[in-house]
DNA sequence: CGAGGGTTTGAAGTGCATCAAATAGTGTGG
DNA sequence: CCACACTATTTGATGCACTTCAAACCCTCG
């Protein structure tokens, strides 16, 4: 068994990827050739919101918080992300201009890439054009309902919804839910404050009888959490769409 | 001067469409053949959520409203969009069903065309692809900003914000700026009550010194509205990306 | 075992929503 | 041109959800 984060390693994680899949061996090597892996210490900071951008990223292993934030330092948490997650990509269509900044929210690992290999295939094989387009368009309902959720669900709905989307939303059964990483970084996806989220949590807790214990949630069943949260939403339940993707 | 809703005016306004800039003649002509003109009453429903899905449009004139409800009949607006802005063709990346429902928000007129021809020509087209793909990258960063401001500004900002986005942001000395639509329908853009959007206002007024009368608001300069509001945002003032583009 | 970050709890304040009602504005038919 | 009906907007009073600030608690890890 080889186990190392040599080239050869990097060419068939890109390989893998649905995004390209179909694409030539020969592109998957030009991104090899320039490529780097990238080890992140947590809140390592990868680049910053309006920095020129040369390169886009695949996270291999860890979460990477997506975030921007203002002059007095408050932030808005645009996504978190973790392994098979492309982004830093949409620069390419805003002039080089990373449209985020980036931060391991975890140790992590990630491989860098040249925007510019990514660029010049987009011009000549339409078929990727047209896969990261229908990944777009997808990535775009899901912010739609993201602004649904911030508008029509209180804290409690959203923490529930959270949770929803961590399960594979099929399970009939009892369900084991651990949280993917920090409480407060939950809250700040949830665009709410960490106080908010450990009181939403308990409110939640006595809305559907849900067992808490530390970053682990115990379900007697999905229903039993989907029946309060889905309430104040605009799809039914199994809304398998709403995983998060690349987040570009 | 011919000046009738023919054919013949359709192939020309969808011609003149940034999105469709360098697409052949053959392509608007395939359009046209199975197009048609739909004048809208004010709160006339073109389509719902998801609805299946065979066209898309073209506003011709007026205001629409994109929007999604829930069950007990609460909605969340996702965008208003007016002449020259397309909408409902991201069906083609979802299965063919509409995303959210559309409602004319005052009398309007739009273009009603084939998403069939739309699909077969993104297939063959890569400059169109690749312009597509360019306009949603955009679209999704005004999206991350819209979550943004609603994380972040309050009521009174996200209004000046609002107004400042009506200007072409460059003038320098007075500025008149009239509300598009209802007051009511602007409150729901911006995620607001009616009326936190009248009282909203008003502090708007009290904090920034601007004038009110009715649908009507006078400016000394940018400057006033763009000092508060855009203190609560990632990005300086002059933001023209932020205008609301093709919303899909 | 002690330091430090993550999490919870408490108390108090703020902003927005809600419900109810008054007022302004608009379009209609007479 | 006016009176009426209807809708949009404003205002008032009150309640609730979330935030803020402060402090305690807990957990992990050196």
């Amino acid at each position: 068994m080889i186990k190392t984060n040599t080239k050869s390693d990097i060419f068939q994680t890109i390989k893998d990827l649905d995004l390209f899949k179909g694409c030539e061996d020969s592109f998957f090597q030009n991104l090899t050739n320039q490529s780097q892996f990238l080890p992140l210490k947590k809140n390592q900071i990868l680049f910053l919101h309006e920095e020129s951008a040369t390169r886009f990223f695949i996270i291999k292993r860890g979460w990477i918080k997506l975030f921007r934030e203002t002059f007095d330092g408050t932030q808005a948490v645009i996504d978190i992300l973790t392994t098979g997650h492309i982004f830093g990509e949409t620069a390419i269509f805003d002039k080089d201009i990373y449209p985020y900044s980036a931060e391991a929210a975890e140790p992590a690992e990630v491989i860098s890439l040249p925007l510019s290999v990514l660029k010049s295939e987009l011009e000549t094989n339409s078929k990727l054009a047209l896969k990261m387009l229908s990944e777009m368009a997808q990535h775009r309902k899901i912010q739609d309902k993201e602004l649904e959720h911030r508008t029509i669900q209180n804290a409690s709905q959203r923490i529930g919804c959270f949770l929803l989307r961590l399960t594979n939303q099929e399970a009939s059964g009892n369900v084991t839910i651990h949280l993917p990483y920090d409480k407060t970084l939950v809250a700040s996806r949830l665009g709410m404050q960490p106080e908010t989220f450990s009181r939403a949590l308990k409110k939640l807790k006595a809305e559907t009888g849900i067992e808490i214990k530390g970053a682990t949630i115990f379900l007697e069943s999905l229903s039993q959490l989907s029946n309060y949260s889905c309430a104040a939403c605009s799809s039914e339940f199994p809304c398998r769409d709403l995983k998060s993707g690349t987040a570009g």
